[in-house]
DNA sequence: AATTTATACATAAAACAACTATACATAATA
DNA sequence: TATTATGTATAGTTGTTTTATGTATAAATT
């Protein structure tokens, strides 16, 4: 699963695309491996995303033209570098703030408070 | 889709059981179409909960001894009001505080300030 | 020196949630 | 009389994620 360690694997189907795409609006440039890093380190630990769920989805969203890719070479290792596009870049935004909205509805139910 | 209008439909699977365990925590017992009504209501039309979502995980819900059920005629159609049991309302309890949990995790990532 | 852990990418198979579409049925409304 | 609202139900499909692998190098531990 790619949420591990604290949540209930049942929880929030949908959520890698959003985070994936607002870490490289902010980063510009990153790696498969620098993201579930960097998940790990901004959720302290409590999401984990796995490799099974994340190359699929990064190869979908290059297919899709929302990301490109170039590789760099390290040491004897192949890095493989994402950034988004300009369509991209816009759907990043609108899906965060999409994501965003849905989740203040949301809580209009679980939290009315 | 369970959730449409507002809404694309790749968002947030796995919502729809806090949703129910939520509203039969508040509302005692509840039937199937008053669910959707109500959620339709709390969420100014945003989130519509289809049939095809919610019956099957009504019963599931029962099957696992979470909710029981009881038949009430109404004219002559019969209504079929679920309740939470209680262990299916510890149940509840738990799922709720940890999708809000989960909602603020989420929030660090995609929204950091 | 050998094993484990971390780094790095990749994919096939399976599980599972939710959607679409459909079915049946009654009551109210246009 | 046809449509919309009320009410429950399910089969088939889609799509995301998990599980389980596979390959390979670098660093750290035993």
């Amino acid at each position: 699963m790619y949420i591990c360690l604290m949540y209930s694997k049942e929880i929030l189907k949908g959520t890698l695309k959003p985070i994936i795409l607002k870490l490289l609006q902010e980063q510009n440039r990153m790696y498969g491996y620098e993201i579930t890093q960097r998940v790990k380190e901004l959720t302290e630990g409590k999401i984990n995303i796995t490799e099974g769920a994340l190359y699929p989805l990064l190869h979908k969203l290059e297919a899709e033209g929302v990301v490109t890719t170039d590789l760099e070479n390290i040491g004897k290792r192949v890095r493989k570098y994402y950034k988004l596009t300009s369509d991209g870049s816009t759907i990043a935004q609108d899906l965060v703030e999409e994501f965003l909205d849905f989740m203040v509805t949301i809580k209009h139910v679980l939290d009315p408070n």
